[in-house]
DNA sequence: CCTGGAAACGTAACCGATAACGATTGCAGT
DNA sequence: ACTGCAATCGTTATCGGTTACGTTTCCAGG
């Protein structure tokens, strides 16, 4: 039942207790110095009237909150999935979570933007940040662990071995028989990003096929980016046999051209994504793909967050986390192919 | 790059630009009564310092916020897909949203915390909140839209047409030709809960089929408690033959007791869950289940809740979403059976 | 009976920002 | 030159809670 009842503030509780705002104050918080006569009092008030402190109030004067704080840039299952890994190094922690997520997804709010955010939130309202695929680097007077950080940066960071991944899959279309392999990319200011491309080049460069430049299409992660690529790619006279997408929401994305353009897959193109996102195991076929258990970067940026806001850091600050190919139904050998 | 740099403050700016914190306040806020000039050197000088305001301050003084809260007792994908639905509906509307997680997912935290964490956020930081699959009724300052409230609730809420789609379920199964349909139930608290054991008992009367009160189970929609409860099930001596739980999490335990225990689905057991999480296209078998969008439940809720908290509400105040039978492989006629 | 010192509690400054209000300035009109 | 009205900007109270500091109370020891 929603009752428009004005919020009960530390003075309603004083001035039921007969005591001043202090008092109430040090009982809530534990503090030494209140007889236990009056801690019964102010105990009673706050039960009586149903206080509970504001954390906006609380966090404006106080350097510590037990809050610690995400900033996603957008919500996909990405998100959701490292969010779950999050919670569960969280739960019985003491620390609560706020997760900060603006409105305007689309674009606007392009370079800068978890900066703002961060600014906001680290002023006083959390302890520490993770930031899910920033687009610059941080500043911050808390500490922030980034999940698949920006090329280069040098701060504490989870992220999937995105090289070896990506080699892994495109060694997978290889060994498969597939020569003329298409790569869309993601954005390019992620380590991520640049590691996956390096792994394509790297498996093409082992297995020496030459890099057909023609071949790879400039995505930036997001979905969308990916459709007029995929179809750049497949409407051209030499279509390639297999398309490596940087990410399972572009991969997808493939699936869609493909099957608008009459390409049956696997049959006449095979798609390889990367991320393992649930959605790739219910398309038809269903995708193939690098696991990179977004559950367990959420996990451990959450884990190396709580020690570096208690102080008690003691690892070193950028991990790496494996990835493993999973095959599904959406690869294959190419068509006339000679096996290797 | 981390730097301890000391946040930039309002004064900060005031001091650099040599004017005073209100005219700072004034341009942050675009108000009338500032030269051209004075602005241009506000202007600069939040440049040069990277001033951004401070969220907290802000909402501390202010009524408006433009910052929706939503609170949740746990993340698991319902609670995801939800918020897929609540992130589109506020793109763009100018809106930021504040999700709340508390760490004390399993258990301790039972009854009123999401009406401690309402008090708290709702002191000032957000406008208005949206409280997933709540305990009890909610008392507070601000507006509040339920997703999926408890039973007899007469506020603002979004909950989907659980007694049709349970109904739905049910005859499915006894279309199959099932007549032993066990039940694992949800939260006894939430009105979803009851509504679908009236959806249950309901197909039952209309086809004829007594309602046997030891084939129903006590979950709490958690996925856990549905372990035990099937265990139970399907170790009587007269198993039943078809199993409908209140919950795809917990249908997904079914599945599992189910494999652990050597029945073979659907062959010697028919399945049928409810939410349609993306986990239940991907076990093997499929899992049959009622569709409710949970996204749609999302973006119902958030239009619900900006509509109140800007005054411009002019729709019934419970909103009801249609629900739809997804039929997979986890459900088929019984052995034995004799088609209806 | 007086003093010392710790315990108990209140006062007021403060955190960062906003807004009501008052003060100052500039300029047009007479 | 003077009035009057805007435009412009600073002062200050305020939000709710915390904490440094000062004051009062109380009891033990001299």
């Amino acid at each position: 039942m929603i009752e428009a009842n004005a919020p009960v503030t530390m003075s309603d509780v004083a001035r039921a207790a007969g005591v001043s705002t202090a008092t109430v104050s040090r009982v809530v918080n534990g503090h030494y110095g209140v007889s236990a006569r009056t801690v019964a009092q102010v105990r009673s008030a706050i039960e009586q009237l149903g206080y509970e402190s504001s954390l906006v109030a609380t966090s404006l004067r106080r350097s510590r909150t037990n809050v610690l704080g995400l900033v996603a840039h957008s919500f996909q299952s990405y998100t959701a999935e490292v969010l779950k890994g999050v919670m569960k190094a969280l739960s019985r922690s003491g620390f609560d979570l706020i997760i900060y997520a603006n409105s305007d997804l689309y674009g606007s709010y392009s370079e800068g933007w978890e900066q703002r955010h961060l600014t906001r939130l680290s002023g006083t309202l959390t302890d520490g940040c993770i930031v899910v695929t920033p687009w610059g680097d941080i500043r911050s007077r808390t500490p922030v662990v980034a999940i698949d950080p920006v090329r280069g940066s040098t701060a504490p960071s989870v992220m999937a071995d995105n090289l070896a991944g990506a080699t892994t899959a495109v060694e997978h279309l290889l060994g498969l028989g597939h020569r003329r392999i298409g790569f869309i990319a993601g954005r390019d200011s992620l380590a991520s990003a640049w590691s996956r491309e390096e792994g394509y080049r790297a498996a093409l460069a082992n297995a020496g096929v030459p890099v057909d430049p023609t071949l790879i299409g400039r995505g930036d992660f997001n979905p969308e980016s990916a459709t007029p690529l995929a179809r750049v790619l497949l409407q051209r006279p030499d279509p390639p046999s297999a398309i490596f997408a940087a990410s399972d929401g572009m991969a997808l994305k493939v699936l869609e051209v493909a099957r608008e353009l009459g390409f049956s897959v696997p049959g006449e193109l095979s798609v390889v994504g990367f991320d393992n996102i649930p959605e790739s195991a219910s398309t038809e076929p269903g995708l193939t793909t690098v696991d990179q258990s977004m559950y367990q970067l959420g996990y451990e940026a959450a884990r190396m967050l709580k020690s570096l806001v208690t102080g008690e850091w003691d690892e070193p600050s950028q991990i790496v986390l494996p990835t493993s190919l999973v095959v599904r139904g959406s690869t294959a050998p190419p068509t006339n192919a000679t096996r290797p």
